[in-house]
DNA sequence: GCGACAATTGACAACGCTGACAAGTGCAGG
DNA sequence: CCTGCACTTGTCAGCGTTGTCAATTGTCGC
């Protein structure tokens, strides 16, 4: 129950006044005296508005380096049009991934002087409250944009909400890029064709997919390029498929589902990192050793790659950059510079799951 | 460099006015011109200040029910002494434990209407420099407290200097709890006499520990329980040791050195489900299948306890319930209740890794 | 029924900053 | 030298809330 006024059964007890504010902290009027400037000028300079002559704005700015001044943000906020505060959306019960994103979009939202929020949404609730609870939360403290992870970032009624109330938002790894918001993403077709070419140089010539959930754009993709850039390699058998639903549970089924595949296999890719530990299982449970007998690689470079034996050789998602880019689009608003998505680049980590392919018997 | 002035080498655009408080959002004197009262009456109602007749609160609970009305919290924090703001102060490169921490804080957050922010200090740094780091940190934005996890919370200096400050703080598992500053942590000492307790009555009776980093206080209760625990059960003879260092790797040579010990133990408490995942890695290694030939127990019930085969029976840490109790605490200050350490409950999740004991031949 | 005292309520000035607008300044062209 | 215009700089009134202090009520003892 959402009580705008606390929690009435538990009066949290009368609040003894302490120290918020530093006691005598220096202000924007010691900023404006020691630089025998006016309180607005000082503010232009912050705010680096146009119409400032340099001298002007040189003498603030040694004035504020001198008093080391930092403005204060509950006085910006209260006296102008932005809040400081932008938040992450998000939904992924990942917490690596929601870790790592969220990471980078502190970051950035130190170097531009914002706070960060966290909101978290139920993305698999009906439409209706899904913007009733996007409405409680403009209303609850308000922000000035929102990060949309995966999947808020692509729930339609999400992107009209916001964009019919004239909340900005950046969309994370968007399904379907449009010049509506801005998005960030990383190249996941690029990257699985990568995963193809290398597994094809170590030899391999007879593959299996660990696929992701159905819904999910980023595994279809990743799927697609390491299908296509077998075909161009000049592969022309079938390639072994089992959905491991980007869990370790998944990935067991899926891996012993892929071996008992004929022909088996030399080289298996998991979309994600986790189904990858779970196929690690299934070949330890048929006896294989990785990498000598079968290769593996993962997705993700997520914390379980280099928590089983041996270490998953994976691609690394740049998912903090992705997360700093994207807050930093959320806070560089000029207001028109939207390309529909800026893609972040992958990197192939190669760690100990890949070997050539074993002789032939 | 930190400059104050936003990074002066890339302009970030000037700002275009945006929608950031919705325009005509209703404000206090709504709510009073609604009651009928001053606005000063509905502020102390707000914040449940005495002197407030139950007919007045009742009218104007009533107006800010009826026009739903949300406190502006800059507002609140430029005129007040707070800033509806807290910190979670951290170091901890687990991104599992920060993320629960961090859910709960927020969690916390949430119900008293407040902001989280997040800072991160290098713990590994000279004393000068992490008091420099926090000066900043306070400086550059304030806040009413900070939760600090460990290691910070061990850390003298930061200790002394938050207090010298008058900065309100919570330790999350302190090592020496105090009077100065309150604690939330949890029974690690009963929680690896219940991991004995467990194994003992599995019918084990040849015991192994995977020791953690030398100065991890948690790690050394554990420990301790385990081995009095043991005693008490009237174990008499040896218990083999090697530390881990709450590391996968480390795991696996404290593991591999473990199952070389003679007489071989039957079961191997991990201190942490890092260090067990390792461990698990070194049985298969060895040639032994867990928990067949020998029992595994972790602690933390972190990702990596399901992420790896068996599934590890272990220890879960109520660390989202210890994060939301820290943050409780820095909230609900009524300025005189605390206790030095508040336990929350661990529990035992028995999953896959633990059965009896092999007969012997 | 009166004064003293406590409990309750209200008026009003900050809090630190920005937006709107006014005022100055300098330069080209007449 | 003056006018007009573009560029700079300054003045001032809030933004929505809380702290201070004064004003109003209610209660109690005699």
């Amino acid at each position: 129950m959402p009580d705008p006024v606390q929690d009435a059964a538990t009066p949290p007890a009368p609040a003894k006044p302490a120290p918020a504010r530093a006691a005598g902290s220096i202000t924007m009027h010691d900023v404006a005296r020691r630089a025998g400037v006016s309180l607005k000028s000082v503010s232009r300079v912050i705010n680096r508005e146009p119409h400032v002559s340099d001298k002007l704005r040189t003498k603030v700015e040694q004035a504020i380096a001198e008093l080391d001044y930092v403005p204060d943000t509950a006085a910006r906020s209260l006296a102008g049009a932005r809040s400081f505060i932008i938040s992450v959306l998000f939904d992924n019960p990942s917490p690596n991934y929601t870790m790592k994103l969220q990471a980078g979009a502190y970051r950035a939202c130190v170097d531009h002087q914002y706070h960060l929020r966290i909101d978290r949404i139920d993305s698999a609730r009906p439409d209706a409250e899904i913007v009733a609870e996007l409405a409680a939360l403009l209303r609850n403290g308000r922000c000035d944009g929102f990060v949309l992870t995966p999947p808020l970032a692509d729930i339609p009624v999400v992107l009209d909400f916001l964009q019919a109330q004239g909340v900005r938002h950046v969309r994370v790894a968007p399904e379907n890029p449009s010049a509506q918001a801005p998005g960030v993403g990383m190249d996941d077709t690029g990257a699985g064709a990568a995963v193809a070419r290398l597994l094809w140089r170590a030899g391999h010539r007879r593959f299996g997919v660990i696929t992701g959930p159905a819904n999910h754009g980023a595994a279809a993709r990743r799927r697609l390029g390491f299908l296509a850039a077998l075909a161009e390699l000049g592969h022309r058998g079938h390639v072994a498929e089992a959905n491991g639903g980007f869990a370790f549970e998944g990935g067991i089924r899926a891996g012993a589902q892929l071996l008992a595949s004929q022909p088996r296999p030399t080289a298996i890719f998991a979309t994600n990192d986790d189904s990858a530990a779970g196929a690690l299982v299934a070949c330890a449970q048929a006896g294989l050793t990785v990498p000598q007998d079968i290769s593996l690689c993962g997705f993700d470079d997520s914390w379980v790659a280099r928590s089983v034996w041996p270490y998953l050789t994976t691609v690394y998602q740049p998912i903090e950059e992705m997360g700093y880019a994207a807050a930093t689009l959320l806070m560089d608003r000029d207001g028109s510079d939207a390309p529909p998505l800026r893609q972040m680049p992958y990197r192939l980590v190669e760690r100990d799951s890949i070997a050539p392919p074993p002789h032939e018997i």
